[in-house]
RNA sequence: GGGCGCAUAGCUCAGUUGGUUAGAGUGCUACGUUGACAUCGUAGAGGUCAGAGGUUCGAAUCCUCUUGCGCCCACCA
C-alpha cells in the first residue's frame, strides 16, 4: 500500500468530521460512573461568520474539552447561537432596504417574520464553520437565545427581578443610538475620542442694575444649546456671584435661564460658567434632578431637531444644526473663540454612530445589589481568573456598577413580558400601579379591573438573555410538577443540570468581560444560588503582524477558512495554540500557519515510516506493549512519560501554549529526531511494538490540539495492525505513565552518547569536515565497552563516520566525559578554522571559570548560599576545568 | 482623572516561588536529497534581558524612579 509523502488535510478532515458527526462521538449525558466536565460556548452571532477571535477562542475550548474526554470525564460543551437583537435586526433591514422598504413599511409582524427566515437561512453558518475547526460541541444540544424553553428563563427572570424590585421603569437620561433608534446600556456605548472643538458661546446677561453684558460658556455640543435651561456656576466662584441675581438670556431661542449653583461645576474648566441641557447630557440630568430644572427634549429619534427648538432648526441632524447654529451664532457675534478640542463620546458597538444622551422611559436593573454576591464570590477566588490581573478589573467595575438599562425599541428579541393599563398606568407617577409584568397577557388590570391593557412595545436588551447562558441552556427554569409547562422531560433535565452545573470553565475575550461575563455570575448566583463557573480563561485579541487588531473594516483579517482550506484546520488550531500565550495577544500572518502544517506532515511522514518498516520486516502487531531491548528504548519511555506530566500539567492550569509546545518538542525532537532515527536500521518486532506504543502516545497527547490528524493515523494504525483499540482516539484514553524497566544510571549513560553525537557533529562544524566520513576512537572502562557495542552501529550513522573502535588508549581527546573519550580520526580538516573555533571556546570557558571563581572565593556566597547552590557551582568549576585543559591539550596537539 | 498591564535574539514570544553557559518558533547563513519527511536534516551567527538606582552572597526575575508603548474605567461642560 502506498501512502503519499505528503498529508492531505482537506481530504481527511472532510471525511473525519463527518464520521465524529454520524456518531455522535461528543454527546455527553449524565454518568453516575464519570466526573463531570462541562464547558458553555460564548454563543456566537447567529449574524456573525467565523473569525480569528472565534477560531482562538473555540479552540482553547476544544482542547479543553477534548483533554477533559479523553481523561475519562464526562465532557460536555454546550454550543448555541446568540440572537443578537440589534445586529441581527440591522442585517434584515438592510435586505429590506434593498427592495426599497422599510421596517415601518412592511410592519411588526412581517417584519418578525423576515427575521425568523433570515434565522432559518444564515442563522446557522456559524455552527458549521465551527465544526469545521473541529470543536467537540454535543451539538444534539445546540441551544438558541430565542427557544422557547430559552424564552422561559428569560420572562421568569424579568419576572421575579420585576416583583423583587430590582426592575424599574423610568425617564432616564441613556444613550441613544440614533442610527439604531434604540437606547443602549452604558457598556453598549463605547467611549472613543473624537477630533472637535471647544466652543465659547456667549449669552446676554442683564445684571440687577440693568447692565448688558455677556457671560461666556464652553460647550462641545453647541447645539444642545437650545434645549438648555439654567446656567450653572461653584458657589465658591466669587468671580461670578453678581450672576444669582442677573437675568441670563438664551440666545436665540430667547427664553430666559435658571441660574443654579452646584459644587459639580469646576471653576477651573472652560470659563467656569456651564450651560445646562438637563435633557441631553447625564451630568445636566443630574444638576436638573436636584435643582428642578426643566427638561427640554429637542430631539428626534434621529437626533434631528425636533418641534422644541425654532422653526428654521427643526429637522436639521444635529450635526447640520451645530454647524448651522454655529455660524448664526458667530453672525451674531456671540461666539468667543473655539479651540481644538478631543472629547470622549460614546459609540454605538453594533454601527459606531455618536450616541446621543436623550431622556427617555426605559427599563432598569438595578444592579447594586445582584453584585453583592457577585464580588464576594471572586474575592473569595470561588471564581478564578486567568491570567489574574482580570480579577481586579472585575472587582473594581463591579465595585462601581451602575444601573442597566434593559429596554430596547427593536423588534428582534424577547418582548418584554409587561402590560400597561390604558386606565391606570402612570409613568411619572414612579410606582407600579397598572403595570402588570405576566409570562401571558392578563385578562385585566389588577389594580383597576380595566381591559384596556397594551403590552410594551419594546424588547429586551439582548444580553438579558445571554446572561442566563449557563444555566438556561440547561433547561432552567425547571417548572414544578403538575404545573402546564412541565415538559416530559423535567426531571431528566434537572438531573442532567445537577450534574453538570455549575459549569468549569469559562474562555472568553476580555471584550465581553462585562456585557457577559459579570453579568452571569450575578444571574446565576441570583437565580440558582451556585456559581455559574469556576474558572474564567480570558484571551488576549487577535491581531495582525503589525499588531493591528484584525478587523473586517480596517482590511487586515486572515479567514480562518481559508486556512483550513489550504493547510487545514490543525494547522490553524495548532498555530493558534502555538501562539496564543496565557491571556496575551496573537500576531497573525499566514505563514504562521505553516508552522503548524509542517508538524501535520511530520507526523504523517513519522507513521508512514513506521508502518512502511513494519511491512517490510512483515512485523505484524498485536498488542500495545513496550519491551526494554535496548537503553534507547527507556530513554524515550521516560521522555515521554515526563512530557505526559508535563503536558498534563499545563493544560490544568490553562497554560495552552506551553503544554503544546512540550507535546510537539517531545514529538518532534525526541521521538522524530533521535529514537526513530535510532532504531532506523535496526528495526524488529520490539522495535516495532515500541515505535507504535510511543506514536499511539504521541496522538493521544496531541489530539486536543490537533484532533483531525491524530484521529486519522489512530485509524489508520488500527486498519494496519491487530490492535485491539477503540473506535475514535478521543475516546482511547489519556496515555499513563509507564513505568521503567532500566536502573536510572544506564538512562544518564544513555544520555551521555546522545551528548556524544550532538558534540562530535558540532566538532565536524568546525573542523570544517563537510561529508568527509570519520572513524572514531572511544575509550571507556570495561563494563561500558559492552554499552557500546550495542550502539556504535547507530551512532557512527548519526555523526557521519565510518567505524567505531574500542581502543585502550587515545592519542587526542576530541570529547569526553565521566565515562569516556573519544578521539576523532581525520584524514583532512581544516585547522585553521578549528584553531578558531578552539580558541573561541577556551575563552568561553576561561570566562565561565573566572566567574565561578569568583563565585566560590566569595565567603559570603559560601556563608549565605544554600548547600545544594555551592555544590553546583563547584562541580561546573570542575568540569569547566576539566573541559578547558581538554581543549588546551587538543589546541596543543592540533598546532 | 483613576486603574491595570507590557518592554528579553531581525520578528512573535517562553523563562513558574531570585541560583541555566538566558530558550523556542520563525527569519537569516553554511552544508547536506541513493527508501519517513526539503512541508526535511545538521550546524552556525544573532541578546550589555528598555534605562538608572536599590535590596541580596547572587537579579531577566523583587523594590523605587525614568522613558516608551498598550488596554480598561470615568459626568471637566
Amino acid at each position: 500500500m502506498e501512502i503519499p509523502t505528503r498529508y492531505n488535510p482537506k481530504e481527511t478532515e472532510k471525511r473525519i468530521l463527518q464520521e465524529w458527526l454520524k456518531s455522535s462521538t461528543f454527546h455527553a449525558t449524565k454518568k453516575t460512573n464519570k466526573d463531570p466536565f462541562s464547558i458553555v460556548i460564548p454563543p456566537p452571532n447567529i449574524t456573525g461568520i467565523l473569525h480569528m477571535g472565534h477560531a482562538l477562542n473555540n479552540t482553547i475550548q476544544d482542547v479543553l474539552v477534548r483533554y477533559k474526554r479523553m481523561r475519562g470525564y464526562e465532557a460536555l460543551w454546550m454550543p448555541g447561537t446568540d440572537h443578537a437583537g440589534i445586529a441581527t435586526q440591522n442585517v434584515v433591514e438592510r435586505a429590506l432596504a434593498k427592495e426599497g422598504k422599510t421596517k415601518d413599511d412592511v410592519g411588526r409582524e412581517e417584519f418578525q417574520k423576515r427575521l425568523w427566515s433570515w434565522k432559518d437561512n444564515y442563522g446557522s453558518r456559524i455552527i458549521d464553520q465551527l465544526k469545521k475547526i473541529g470543536a467537540s460541541c454535543d451539538w444534539k444540544r445546540l441551544r438558541f437565545t430565542m427557544d422557547q424553553a430559552y424564552s422561559r428563563a428569560v420572562g421568569e427572570v424579568f419576572l421575579q427581578l420585576f416583583n423583587q424590585d430590582l426592575i424599574y421603569r423610568g425617564n432616564y437620561i441613556i444613550n441613544w443610538c440614533p442610527r439604531c433608534k434604540t437606547a443602549l446600556s452604558d457598556e453598549e456605548a463605547a467611549h472613543k475620542e473624537v477630533d472637535g472643538w471647544l466652543y465659547y458661546l456667549r449669552y446676554p446677561v442683564e445684571t440687577k442694575e440693568g447692565d448688558k453684558k455677556y457671560i461666556s460658556v464652553a460647550t462641545t455640543r453647541p447645539e444642545t444649546m437650545l434645549g438648555d435651561t439654567a446656567v450653572a456656576i461653584n458657589p465658591k466662584d466669587k468671580r461670578y456671584s453678581w450672576l444669582k441675581e442677573a437675568k441670563v438670556i438664551l440666545p436665540i431661542a430667547g427664553r430666559s435661564l435658571k441660574i443654579i449653583e452646584d459644587k459639580a461645576v469646576d471653576p477651573e474648566f472652560g470659563t467656569g460658567v456651564v450651560k445646562v441641557t438637563p435633557a441631553h447630557d447625564p451630568v445636566d440630568f443630574q444638576l436638573g434632578k436636584k435643582h428642578d430644572l426643566e427638561f427640554i427634549n429637542i430631539m428626534n429619534e434621529d437626533a434631528t431637531l425636533n418641534q422644541n427648538v425654532p422653526e428654521n432648526f427643526q429637522g436639521l441632524d444635529r450635526f447640520e444644526a451645530r454647524a448651522a447654529l454655529v455660524e448664526l451664532l458667530a453672525q451674531k457675534k456671540l461666539i468667543e473663540k473655539k479651540e481644538p478640542y478631543n472629547l470622549g463620546a460614546g459609540h454605538c458597538y453594533r454601527c459606531n454612530t455618536i450616541v446621543e444622551p436623550r431622556i427617555s422611559l426605559q427599563w432598569f436593573v438595578k444592579m447594586k445589589p445582584l453584585a453583592q454576591e457577585a464580588i464576594k464570590v471572586v474575592q473569595q477566588d470561588k471564581i478564578k481568573f486567568y491570567p489574574r490581573r482580570w480579577k481586579k478589573v472585575y472587582l473594581n467595575w463591579m465595585f462601581n456598577i451602575q444601573d442597566w438599562c434593559i429596554s430596547r425599541q427593536i423588534w428582534w428579541g424577547h418582548r418584554i413580558p409587561v402590560w400597561y393599563c390604558q386606565d391606570c398606568y402612570n409613568p411619572d407617577s414612579g410606582d407600579k400601579k397598572g403595570i402588570i409584568a405576566a409570562k401571558e397577557k392578563p385578562e385585566k388590570c389588577p389594580d383597576c379591573g380595566s381591559q384596556k391593557l397594551k403590552q410594551d412595545p419594546d424588547v429586551l436588551d439582548t444580553w438579558f438573555s445571554s446572561w442566563l447562558w449557563p444555566f438556561a441552556t440547561f433547561g432552567w427554569p425547571f417548572e414544578k410538577r403538575g404545573t402546564r409547562d412541565e415538559g416530559r422531560g423535567t426531571k431528566e433535565k434537572k438531573e442532567e443540570f445537577e450534574y453538570f452545573y455549575p459549569t468549569n470553565t469559562l474562555v472568553t475575550a476580555s471584550e465581553i468581560l462585562f456585557f457577559w461575563v459579570a453579568r452571569m455570575i450575578m444571574a446565576s448566583l441570583k437565580f440558582t444560588g451556585k456559581i455559574p463557573f469556576s474558572d474564567v480563561i480570558i484571551h488576549g485579541t487577535v491581531r495582525d503582524d503589525k499588531g493591528i487588531k484584525m478587523s473586517k473594516s480596517l482590511g487586515n483579517v486572515i479567514d480562518p477558512l481559508e486556512i483550513i482550506d489550504k493547510y487545514g484546520a490543525d494547522a490553524l488550531r495548532f498555530s493558534l495554540m502555538f501562539l496564543a500565550a496565557s491571556g496575551s495577544d496573537v500576531f497573525l500572518s499566514t505563514d504562521k500557519f505553516l508552522m503548524g502544517r509542517n508538524f501535520s506532515n511530520k507526523i504523517w511522514n513519522a507513521n508512514r515510516f513506521i508502518f512502511s518498516k513494519i511491512q517490510d520486516k512483515k512485523i505484524n502487531i498485536d498488542k500495545l506493549e513496550y519491551s526494554f531491548e535496548d537503553e534507547s528504548d527507556a530513554w524515550i519511555l521516560d521522555k515521554l512519560n515526563k512530557t505526559v506530566a508535563n503536558c498534563s500539567k499545563a493544560i490544568e492550569k490553562h497554560r495552552i501554549d506551553e503544554a503544546i509546545k512540550k507535546a510537539y518538542d517531545f514529538f518532534w525532537h525526541s521521538f522524530c529526531d533521535w529514537y526513530l532515527e535510532i532504531i532506523k536500521d535496526n528495526f524488529n518486532q520490539e522495535k516495532a511494538n515500541n515505535s507504535v506504543f510511543i506514536l499511539i502516545s504521541s496522538l493521544q497527547l496531541l489530539h486536543p490540539f490537533i484532533p483531525f490528524i491524530t484521529e486519522e493515523i489512530f485509524s489508520l494504525i488500527k486498519q494496519n495492525s491487530s490492535l485491539p483499540v477503540t473506535e475514535s482516539i478521543s475516546k482511547s484514553g489519556w496515555p499513563k505513565q509507564q513505568k521503567i524497566d532500566i536502573n536510572p544510571e544506564s538512562l544518564v549513560i544513555f544520555t551521555k552518547i546522545i551528548d556524544s553525537v550532538d558534540k562530535i557533529r558540532d566538532l565536524r562544524g568546525d573542523l570544517g569536515l563537510g561529508q568527509e566520513k570519520i572513524s572514531l576512537e572511544v575509550k571507556t572502562n570495561l563494563g561500558l565497552r559492552e554499552f557500546w557495542n550495542r550502539h556504535k552501529g547507530w551512532f557512527s550513522k548519526l555523526v557521519a563516520a565510518n567505524n567505531v573502535n574500542l581502543v585502550d588508549n587515545l592519542e587526542r581527546v576530541f570529547y569526553q566525559n565521566k565515562y569516556w573519550s573519544i578521539n576523532l580520526k581525520i584524514d583532512s580538516a581544516n585547522l585553521d578554522k578549528f584553531s578558531q573555533a578552539l580558541d573561541k571556546k577556551i575563552d568561553n570557558f576561561s570566562s565561565l571559570i573566572k566567574k565561578t571563581e569568583g563565585k566560590l572565593k566569595n565567603e559570603n556566597f559560601i556563608k549565605n548560599a544554600p548547600k545544594n547552590i555551592i555544590a553546583k557551582e563547584k562541580a561546573k568549576q570542575s568540569d569547566f576545568s576539566k573541559q578547558l585543559m581538554r581543549l588546551k591539550n587538543l589546541k596543543e596537539i592540533i598546532s
